[in-house]
RNA sequence: GGUGUCAUAGCUCAGUUGGUAGAGCAAAGGACUGAAAAUCCUUGUGUCCCCGGUUCGAUUCCUGGUGACACCA
């Protein structure tokens, strides 16, 4: 086992545990800074609904990652990965420590382990299989893949429509099978990583989420939601609480409706993270009260 | 007080011409490699209100309770 020098404290943990907290807590104890790791809140804008940190809390702690993309950006885990190790070598140079904190599974794993190379998909290639998807459906795409990579046709829920498309798009790109790219090794990184889980109780954490929501729609979540409506269709805004009001705000549901499903929705997506989370042995659980 | 209707899963209800029951919602579990707060999959035993009766057998039919609702006094 290697050691460095350099040590990257990654804080993570379902939606309302009291991540941000602790990062700011261990942030002005360590003089570091924090790099967010949420997919929703370096958008900006969506500062309300995804419990950005707030104004005085980023002039408490230099942040990184946090609010910097325009909401029609295209952006993905791959180069989250790319942004955030280029990022570190920075941060590295002045700094022993620095905090990685959110939820993003798959954002939080993209850094620690890295993503295998894909090619980029073609503007092209993704237009036509979308339009083919529309007008054909979704069996002869996946009688496609039978035969352009049985390898992965064999491994892919034949029912997730997104993966299965994907996996064709990367292969009309590359003109080689999907499968060929996914080396799955773990990427070596240059400094040491310490993983902190949050954790709690579930009636204690889902009392949390539906706290926070009731206090979001105090603090204007309504009106953010208005501001944002003209850009529902961009894939930021494919976001839970954005999703509920827009119901609202185009008249299909009562506002009433619309909170409920927000608690319950955001309840349902921490039990995802805590899921993806399980599986990691890598994290030091921290049980909170 | 009288008459009628109803009583089934956490909730709203369906159903069984008598052979112990199933939908939606809620809830739980899981997958995850360039859209990931996304996308996708799996999971329904419950004194069928209670005591009796008829019956080989009652959640189902019958008597009587209890409770809810409606109407009449």
């Amino acid at each position: 086992m290697a050691s460095y020098d350099k040590e990257l404290v990654v804080i993570l943990g379902p939606t309302a545990v009291g991540k941000t907290k602790l990062a700011l807590e261990k942030a002005e104890e360590w003089g570091c800074p924090i790099i967010g790791c949420d997919s929703r809140q370096i958008y900006k804008g969506m500062c309300i609904g995804t419990a950005a940190p707030t104004p005085e809390e980023l002039a408490r702690v230099k942040h990184y990652m946090v609010g910097i993309l325009e909401l029609e950006d295209y952006y993905s885990a791959a180069r989250y990965e790319e942004d955030v190790i280029k990022l570190l070598d920075e941060l590295f140079k002045s700094h022993r420590r620095v905090i990685l904190s959110g939820g993003s599974m798959m954002y939080i794993d993209a850094v620690c382990n890295g993503i295998d190379d894909i090619p980029t998909i073609d503007d092209e290639v993704r237009d036509t299989l979308k339009q083919r998807l529309a007008t054909e459906g979704l069996s002869p795409l996946l009688a496609e893949l039978r035969l352009l990579d049985p390898e992965h046709y064999n491994r892919v829920d034949h029912r997730n429509t997104r993966r299965v498309v994907h996996a064709l798009e990367v292969c009309y790109t590359s003109g080689k099978p999907y499968s060929s790219f996914l080396v799955a090794g773990k990427k070596e990184r240059p400094f040491k990583i310490t993983k902190i889980g949050l954790r709690r109780e579930r009636d204690d954490l889902f009392e949390r989420i539906n706290k926070r929501v009731d206090m979001m729609m105090e603090q204007g979540f309504m009106e953010e939601a208005r501001r944002l409506y003209p850009y529902r269709h961009l894939n930021s805004l494919n976001t839970v609480g954005y999703k509920e009001l827009f119901q609202v705000i185009s008249g299909e549901w009562p506002l009433e409706m619309a909170v409920e499903r927000i608690k319950k929705n955001t309840r349902v997506y921490a039990k995802k993270q805590m899921t993806w989370f399980n599986k990691d042995a890598e994290i030091a659980w921290t049980n909170l009260t």
